[in-house]
DNA sequence: ACCTATTTATAATG
DNA sequence: TCATTATAAATAGGT
């Protein structure tokens, strides 16, 4: 659109490049605030020139992109996020990671040195509760299996007696605790049958490395 | 540019601004790829017509975009950001909370009904082992600071007793503990003192409500 | 930055 | 949406 006509490809001399950079780029972004008021469009535009200077617009109704979201767009030509242009969201929602994931070490007994008593003992505290829960759910899933198991056998049992006097003896009386907060200090008699576990390794002793976090679950 | 000049403001007619919508998206999207082009430029553009469609543009080296930070612009009029349109990025992260939560949530001993009898059994072996190394961390804080008040209290015994023969069996003999893996079953050994806690509650039954996290961390 | 010949975009219309 | 076309707007090259 001037004297001659230009072919479509990378303008060789760089401050030719520099100076159609500077007039197309104030073009553009006018042509973008034009259409999003004509036609009440939103536009958001981000340019960097070939220096890794930014310039961008947003329309008004998208403003907030520039306290929120637009600037997480910023890319390095790396491809990597630039952590100083990051969206206030995306801070936070690192942050929150941070801190659970800290919060996670500790439970796991990890980079305890910074807490106070006060903070050990509530760790403490919290701790137990959450072990008297597994090992009531622990209880519970057993004795859910065993029960099953009996009824299995019974069955069998009344098939090939044919419904006749079988030693009920042989079984454990069992009742499933639906509640875990209603047996008081079920710590101590719990459950502490070991399944997949070589029998030479006491539970307690257990050098099994520790695991962060179930199979199913993120790594901290 | 045309056969005549436009107002600068919201085209009134629907069906006129839509017709314009179209023809200067087109044109604005056709500048902004040859900016991109002909400087060298790195160039995104996103557009929303009023009725909510979206369009966007960005040039090669920004494509890293498409698939990583652009989208997470798309805000809603209302300002919240909109799910579909949210970033990889910011999905990964946000499942990354709330799978550290799961994770977390379970150690507190809730939300264990979806899981295996194995699972409960690493969880329960993470929750003894996170118990011990909170005792321990526990005992040393307190050894501490049992030897530091015995300093201060044999300090003041010297002054007043000038350096006299000062009755040492009133001192417990402590040794503090430097690495917590060294002493094997500690857990039943760990001082259990009470600090900060009404004395009529048993520990092990505190129906104190369960505190996800220690103060200074996040909510789960 | 400005100038201006020329190209390009597009408003109105069919 | 598509095509036409008169006109406005953008801009390449020169200063």
């Amino acid at each position: 659109m001037a004297r001659e006509k230009i072919e479509l490809k990378r303008i060789a001399n760089a401050s030719a490049r520099q100076v159609t950079f500077s007039k197309r780029r104030k073009g553009l972004f006018k042509k973008a605030e034009e259409l999003s008021i004509l036609c009440a469009a939103d536009v958001a535009l981000i340019v960097f020139s070939s220096t890794g200077k930014l310039h961008d617009y947003s329309s008004s109704s998208m403003k907030i992109l520039d306290n929120y979201n637009l600037y997480s767009s910023t890319i390095q030509k790396d491809g990597r996020p630039n952590p100083e242009l990051e969206s206030p969201d995306m801070k936070k929602r690192k942050q929150q990671v941070e801190d659970i994931s800290q919060t996670l070490r500790n439970m796991h007994g990890k980079e305890l040195e910074g807490l106070s008593l006060n903070d050990l003992q509530q760790l403490e505290e919290q701790l137990n509760m959450g072990l008297n829960c597994v090992r009531l759910q622990k209880d519970e899933y057993m004795v859910k299996e065993i029960n099953g198991l009996q009824d299995k056998i019974k069955e069998g049992y009344g098939l090939r007696l044919e419904n006749n006097d079988a030693d009920e003896s042989f079984f454990i009386g069992l009742s499933e605790n639906k509640d875990p907060q209603s047996s008081a200090s079920v710590t101590s008699s719990a459950f502490n049958f070991r399944l997949h576990k070589s029998p030479n390794k006491d539970y307690e002793d257990s050098d099994t490395s520790l695991q962060l976090g179930l199979s199913s679950q993120s790594k901290i």
